[in-house]
DNA sequence: TAAAATTAGTTGCTTTTGTCAACTATTTTT
DNA sequence: AAAAATAGTTGACAAAAGCAACTAATTTTA
């Protein structure tokens, strides 16, 4: 067993090696690479103190103070006296600076054009994303309830997407068969063939434009609704993410003036009971079944709106 | 709009600042980063020569050189002469090489472990995926054909994603509604109600675990089989896995000794007729018919097999 | 098969890169 | 108003890396 940890070093020692190649041209320019991570700084802030280059980059000031006088001889950048605190220089890049790290950015591209070339768009996307994804769970050593969208528009692929969720998921918490995922897709045929976009609606949660959780309102009657699907994959869950679907799935219900709203469910669910309970549902029916290769007791629970 | 290219340099200086960090720790141990990349380089091999080193990290030899005698001087390696050639010295740690090294190993591994420390499981995976991923996409520059596996049992989760793959795929290629998935998700539904393992199967073929392209063979009777749901991800075409997957469900109706198998699509999937036709499959009927908001031929086409 | 070219590794010398501490001028804290 | 801290500069120095000349062995070539 390779534990996750020490995959991430080998790509580290990968991306190491990759970044090295990369950066190997800047051995043709006479500018070494803490150079023009410098330039690049400058060119980013657009206006910058030597203090806040040395923290950004981890470098020495004295060493530093030399790198930027270079510059200053060059012509590269500008020092220019600061208002607010006259120990400190604004550095600003010359035309000259910013025409060489164009030139620099230009050649760094070309390099990496040079290792995805026969990628085609699709593939060129799966590497972004996936790239998006390396950094969204290192930066934040977690992941960010602002990264998670919500919408409720069905557009093509979302209910296979669903469907799918609810495969996968209910085998691995539930050691549920593929007759399981069957007997969704059966639902969402049923759904889709009577689907009411008045009265209907599906909310998503989405994370790097893959679901990741769902809840769904059905219209029974004009006074009855019921709540379903609802699922969170176990990566996203302790952000709120169920929270925020089953208020917005209770709202709409609120809105459209239905007098109940029941789901079924199974005792097993014992993440979404509680967020049921949570919500003002209460247990109205109970029994036992035998089902998807398992024995469990199938649930109702009901959360009327008082008038 | 930014390219891939610059998303990828933006990733890049992510990575380099995140490595960066990551190799702080280095500075409190007496060995520089360089030459526990050396150290590393060597017990991976478990024996090299100084010459290999050179070429794998891109080093001077007379600067590995001296690094070397450092490490034969402070008893971390021992150099062996080379039996095969006498100018070179095969390099293998110590014991106290490999103690030295496990040490700093494991420093760095709880410096990761404190970066992916509020991940759960799930979401580690997830990292561990994407980096997967990403390493995939650079190394080869393009998507490596062993990476692709096939397998034909369904387990839970797949048919999902199957009816999602149609969905989004007709969607981006022929504008398809979603009507059009929920058609799809019919013909699962009756597909799997009517399920014989002996006569029925399905193909997938996979990329990092997920689903990218697929067909099945659905028997009609004992004499007649249909080929449905042949779909391939855009970003995995020309690498032969349509033919594969193609192939292993023609060989599949000869062995249930089908005398014709047919399958039913449209005038515009261009790239797929022109697999059917490579297979043997002939024109039988064609149809305009007006779906899934756009209007096209429905087509036949047939592959009877000679006794 | 002997001379020429190449290769693995070492060593002396040099440049580049980076560190440390002392210093000035200014700002912030007490 | 004095003390402490901060932005930046400079001199001295150390570490990291590169270059070229050299030895000894191996491979190529003619």
């Amino acid at each position: 067993m390779t534990s996750t940890t020490s995959k991430i070093r080998s790509f580290n020692r990968f991306y190491t090696a990759h970044l090295d190649i990369l950066s190997q041209h800047y051995l043709d320019s006479e500018y070494s690479l803490t150079e023009i991570r410098i330039l690049y700084e400058i060119s980013e802030s657009k206006t910058i103190t030597a203090q806040k280059i040395t923290e950004i980059l981890n470098l020495d000031k004295g060493y530093l103070s030399r790198i930027l006088k270079r510059f200053l001889k060059e012509n590269l950048i500008v020092k220019i006296a600061s208002e607010e605190d006259k120990r400190a220089l604004n550095i600003k890049l010359t035309d000259s600076g910013n025409e060489l790290l164009s030139v620099l950015n230009t050649k760094s591209e070309n390099k990496i054009e040079g290792k995805i070339e026969n990628l085609n768009s699709s593939q060129k996307e799966i590497l972004v994303d996936a790239m998006k994804t390396v950094r969204n769970l290192l930066t934040e050593n977690k992941i960010a309830r602002e990264a998670i969208t919500y919408r409720h528009e069905i557009t093509p692929g979302d209910v296979g997407y669903i469907i799918h969720l609810h495969g996968t998921i209910y085998c691995k918490e539930y050691n549920f068969s593929t007759d399981f995922e069957k007997y969704v897709i059966k639902t969402f045929y049923d759904f889709l063939e009577k689907y009411s976009p008045e009265n209907d609606r599906i909310w998503m949660a989405e994370y790097n434009n893959k679901i990741v959780g769902c809840v769904a309102i059905v219209h029974q009657s004009n006074e009855e609704a019921q709540l379903r699907w609802f699922l969170l994959d176990p990566a996203f869950r302790g952000l709120g993410i169920g929270k925020r679907l089953l208020t917005d799935a209770v709202d709409f219900c609120k809105e459209k003036k239905f007098k109940n709203v029941f789901l079924l469910t199974t005792n097993m669910q014992d993440k979404a009971l509680q967020m049921y309970k949570m919500m003002g549902f209460e247990l109205t029916k109970s029994e036992q079944v035998q089902e998807w290769g398992k024995t469990f007791y199938e649930e109702r629970y009901d959360l009327k709106f008082s008038i």
